[in-house]
DNA sequence: AGGCAGGTGGCCA
DNA sequence: TGGCCACCTGCC
């Protein structure tokens, strides 16, 4: 495959090398991988497939396949139109230490704008298991049920596309119990072909209560596809990072998860989401 | 070798 | 409501 000449993306973001890592692959999306030996990340979303890196003056990079070039997508997939500073004034740091030191651990840091759908899917997969076996799951089921974008490259299967394959076949992707889950929803959404796009047009509470229908999704999948696929950034997934970090630091010992998202919810803000995901990768990187 | 990992749903009091 | 547990699989 050829490879356009690295390009601007245009302006300036203020990427730290370490918040680019953590937004393209702290568990977020699941389709990236840093290639060592070129010094950049390669990643697939929606239909596209692009190399990024950032440049010695901190601005970001871009490479496409020849022919492919999706700088607008990719625009839009790093969230080029949010208004970032804006949300993050707008977090509680001033009164909440903890908060700061995890704001400035991580500059840069941001919310992916994912495709709805395949976001479903990639925590769809995410119950109980770590990120390096979420990415085998996902181009697992990318490779076997997706279709063909380019030469060798495949994307995340559609939900119809994932309702005609059997259960039986999803297991053999190492899906385990997920496979059930991934299976019956597919069931669900080939059935009522607009549900998704309504989940996605609605305000947070009602989208959250529609996709917890869903079989395998539960309040913190569902804060997850919101938050990372919709761009609901109140919803606060409460994971056991996050149980950890509202244990260790906020003294909320002993609340249940319905009872610490409400807190996140209340206490970060309507950017609560965006807050989520500072502390999450401060108390992640702790643990390496 | 057994417990646990970015959970969920069913069953029980 | 709240606690407990099975569920797949891989990794420490």
């Amino acid at each position: 495959m050829n490879w356009t000449p690295w390009q601007s993306l245009g302006h300036s973001i203020g990427f730290s090398e370490r918040a680019l890592a953590e937004t393209l692959n702290g568990g977020q999306a699941f389709r990236w991988r840093f290639v060592q030996d070129g010094d950049y990340w390669e990643g697939i979303w929606d239909r596209y497939l692009v190399r990024i890196r950032l440049s010695d003056k901190g601005t970001l990079l871009a490479s496409y396949p020849k022919g492919f070039e999706a700088s607008e997508e990719l625009q839009f997939y790093l969230g080029s139109h949010v208004d970032w500073t804006s949300m993050l004034d707008q977090l509680p740091y001033r009164s909440d230490a903890h908060l700061a030191q995890c704001l400035s651990a991580f500059p840069g840091l941001r919310l992916l704008q994912q495709p709805f759908a395949e976001t479903l899917l990639c925590f769809l997969c995410s119950a109980t298991k770590q990120i390096p076996q979420i990415k085998v799951m996902c181009s697992n089921l990318a490779e076997r049920h997706g279709s063909e974008i380019l030469p060798g490259v495949k994307a995340l299967p559609s939900w119809e596309q994932l309702a005609m394959a059997s259960e039986d076949s999803l297991r053999e992707l190492n899906l385990g119990f997920r496979a059930k889950n991934i299976k019956r929803t597919a069931d669900t959404l080939a059935g009522q072909p607009t549900l998704l796009s309504e989940i996605e047009r609605a305000d947070y509470e009602d989208a959250k209560r529609l996709l917890m229908d869903l079989p395998g999704v539960g309040e913190k999948i569902a804060d997850c596809a919101l938050l990372f696929g919709a761009g609901k950034w109140q919803a606060f997934p409460v994971d056991t990072w996050i149980i950890k970090v509202l244990e260790n630091r906020y003294q909320l010992s002993g609340w249940s998860n319905p009872q610490l998202a409400q807190f996140g919810r209340i206490h970060f803000g309507p950017y609560a989401g965006f807050a989520q995901q500072f502390l999450f990768s401060w108390e992640r990187s702790r643990k390496a």
